[in-house]
DNA sequence: ACTGGCCTTGACGTCGGCGTCAACGTCTAC
DNA sequence: GTAGACGTTGACGCCGACGTCAAGGCCAGT
């Protein structure tokens, strides 16, 4: 299989593979004339790749995943530093996720704040002698009632 | 007040001040000396840049809030383009916390996973002749007794 | 006069993960 | 033989928010 073929079954580009292997992430082999050569196995170790790529892992985490599938092991996560990984990926989801909902809280608390103070100030203006005037230090004669 | 000093008030660099003006989103007055100087008004602008960029927000999106102030509103999200940027911004905060929860609980269950079929083949390797044998076939002399 | 500390503009470097040429080689089909 | 679809390496571009020089101007103190 070559590298357009290979792309296309994994849905990526070969630009992506090339990339890759200048990580020595997934080398490949040569043909005589030059052209990359992937098998199966190769395909697999993309896949492993691209499944935590969706997570959110850098490419360089991904490597021990990678290093252990080449190695022989079942899955990529049967090595001791796949599982590392893991654990602080979980660490820092965690602390990032953390981060993120108070944020949003202040955020979200900012948000409504401003809304209020926007209320408030088209409530004056809809009130033109301010809001919910209490008791008429003006003159005596003239409207009684409140507007509506 | 020059760079240095708003730099150092702001707790920042006077490259980002620098940076931030060639975005034209805090402009400097010049001395007759090309100096750049600044009042406490910017120092104002400036903090509310901070405040947001802490948040997480992008410069481009501070620059509703940095105009609002300029022009003489109390706050900076005392403006509708403030308001309809926090708005953007919960629901971009919901939408990650959302994808990041998910991601996290499969990290989490792949993680869980891995250490049970780790302490699988730990518990196999810790009994030779398989995961609890359950009636010996081999020899019928020799130990009878499991390993400690 | 000279040192040292501030200021100026300009320009390149950083990080990650590729996209996008350019210029060229290789192989197949007609 | 020639077009077209593949492949190759090399190199620059991109995004955001600055960091980090470099080369020089301005000003205060001694």
């Amino acid at each position: 299989m070559r590298i357009g073929e290979l792309a296309e079954k994994a849905g990526t580009t070969t630009r992506a593979l090339r990339y890759y292997e200048s990580l020595g992430l997934l080398p490949a082999r040569r043909t005589s004339n030059g052209y990359r050569t992937y098998g199966d196995e190769d395909l697999r170790l993309l896949r492993q790749i691209q499944v935590l790529r969706d997570f959110g892992f850098e490419l360089e985490e991904t490597r021990p995943f990678v290093e252990c599938l080449r190695a022989g092991h079942p899955e990529g996560d049967s090595c001791p530093d796949s599982l590392a990984v893991y654990r602080r990926k979980v660490e820092e989801l965690d602390a990032l996720i953390g981060q993120l909902q108070g944020v949003r809280a202040q955020v979200g608390a900012q948000l409504a704040r401003a809304e209020r103070a926007r209320d408030a100030l088209v409530a004056d203006a809809a009130v033109p002698g301010g809001p919910e005037p209490r008791c008429e230090l003006g003159t005596e004669r003239g409207s009684h009632g409140r507007t509506a």
